[in-house]
DNA sequence: AAAATAGTGTCTATGAGACACTATAGT
DNA sequence: ACTATAGTGTCTCATAGACACTATTTT
């Protein structure tokens, strides 16, 4: 996303005496401002943080030790500094709060129903991230209760809706709006699957075509076509041979692909 | 977009012994939090209000009354009440400081880079909003400096970055970050058009298959092959034929269709 | 008649799905 | 030898683009 910082204030610095005096004017109004006039909401992030194992998607859940909603899970949230952007926020929680950090995170959609948290009205910017099953052997932070719960929605294609999440093959109920949060990242992982090389930041370096697809069907949840999923990959121009192959699989083993990054990415 | 209330206290009601010990302990909780013990940003929301008039992409700008950026043009803005939602805060916002009302409203991303507004911390959440240009005689809310603006981007296809906007041939510097949200916005219409029917948006009730294809054209900033759109759009399921057809045209007239709206919408 | 766009028919290129077949590892 | 998956070749079908042609209105 591109992101620029007080560019106005750059541009009124080389100024004409008409745009001085509007400068002058502007400054005094500004030291003048009062930023408590008005009562405001709080601000704050949550992040599903994803992954694919064993076929499943999967989502990684901290349960609160605080109130409101006590002993739920819930996603990795955090209240946004004062002076911290909204990412920076982001990536703060996923580190301090899932114990993960150098993923793919992005954001996703903003919640700001009035009574969505019953302490306050409280904003929050819901953002996925995503990661490869092998970096998941890292210790959670000490003191935190986290799980990875399998990841179910009732709806197919790009309809839309909550999704549940499960922990040893039972429902739980999220804290929050976090099961509509977790429904729309489905969602857009589905509908970002088609054009963008998302499925990528969901293995490891080294991967086979057939993991990439396992992948891809793990999110759309549905079966994908072997050989036109073949072609379209080698199509792509994404996926650099590496020569190597697999080893120790108890069949003809696969080529092991990497990546191919953009350039300038 | 999904949305609940306070689902929660509704599931808090049904109590067992211990579920109501663990929500005795939450309602004092809330009685003793204190909203106030840190500082919040404050919330605001931006509205780019599109168009598609004479086969050019057009958005309507304000020009701001007040500091900070006084005289400049810029999407319409404002802040989000305590006790309103950020969606009924983009419908009042363009209703109050755009004249429109019931049209295609949507959100965009959340901006919140510190610094973005020199004023105090404002966190924005940028929409975009779509009419067809039958609707644009309304008059301007009294008082209210409107002006619609051609729509510029610089890049290809979907790649992204920021917009300008071109009032009587002439590039505007636009107030704080709208630059990028406009850029945002052209982003997000050129990928929606591939699978939803957003074209209609910027449409009257009835048109012709051409006038359609000049909404596409206009958004996508390209020409696109007549045949395939017609097939395209017929095979889709979404159009209805009236059966009628453009009158006084200096041409063979077209045959005016409707959009199919979809069951349950 | 000229101008301009509407609308139809057909050919070709491309990509996805289906299916059959061969290849190569572990057991 | 058997099993399981890798990987290749080929056919079919659906769709997009290109192009040619006819149709119908106003000026």
């Amino acid at each position: 996303m591109p992101r620029r910082r007080n560019a106005p204030a750059a541009q009124a610095a080389q100024a004409s005496p008409l745009a001085e005096k509007g400068a002058a004017a502007e400054r005094a109004f500004l030291a003048g401002y009062d930023a408590a006039r008005f009562p405001r909401p709080s601000l704050a992030v949550d992040v599903a943080l994803l992954t694919v194992d064993e076929r499943r998607l999967r989502v990684l859940l901290a349960q609160r030790t605080e109130h409101p909603h006590r002993g739920r899970w819930g996603l990795l949230g955090g209240f946004v500094g004062f002076d911290e952007s909204i990412d920076a926020a982001a990536t703060r929680v996923l580190k301090t709060k899932g114990g993960h950090s150098g993923v793919f995170l992005e954001q996703l959609y903003t919640f700001g129903a009035p009574g969505r948290d019953p302490r306050t009205r409280v904003i929050s910017v819901a953002h996925y991230a995503l990661v490869h099953p092998e970096k998941l052997a890292q210790p959670a932070p000490k003191g935190l209760a986290l799980q990875w719960a399998d990841v179910q929605v009732s709806w197919a294609g790009e309809r839309g809706g909550p999704a549940a999440a499960l922990i040893d093959g039972r429902s739980q109920a999220l804290a929050f709006d976090h099961a509509e949060m977790l429904g729309l990242v489905v969602q857009r992982l589905r509908g970002k699957l088609n054009y963008a090389p998302i499925g990528f930041e969901l293995l490891p370096l080294d991967f086979t075509l057939f993991d990439l697809q396992k992948v891809h069907e793990a999110i759309l949840g549905r079966a994908l076509n072997k050989d036109s999923f073949r072609r379209r990959m080698l199509a792509s121009g994404l996926l650099a041979a590496t020569g190597r192959k697999e080893t120790a699989v108890g069949h003809r083993p696969a080529e092991l692909f990497r990546f191919k990054r953009q350039t300038g990415r």
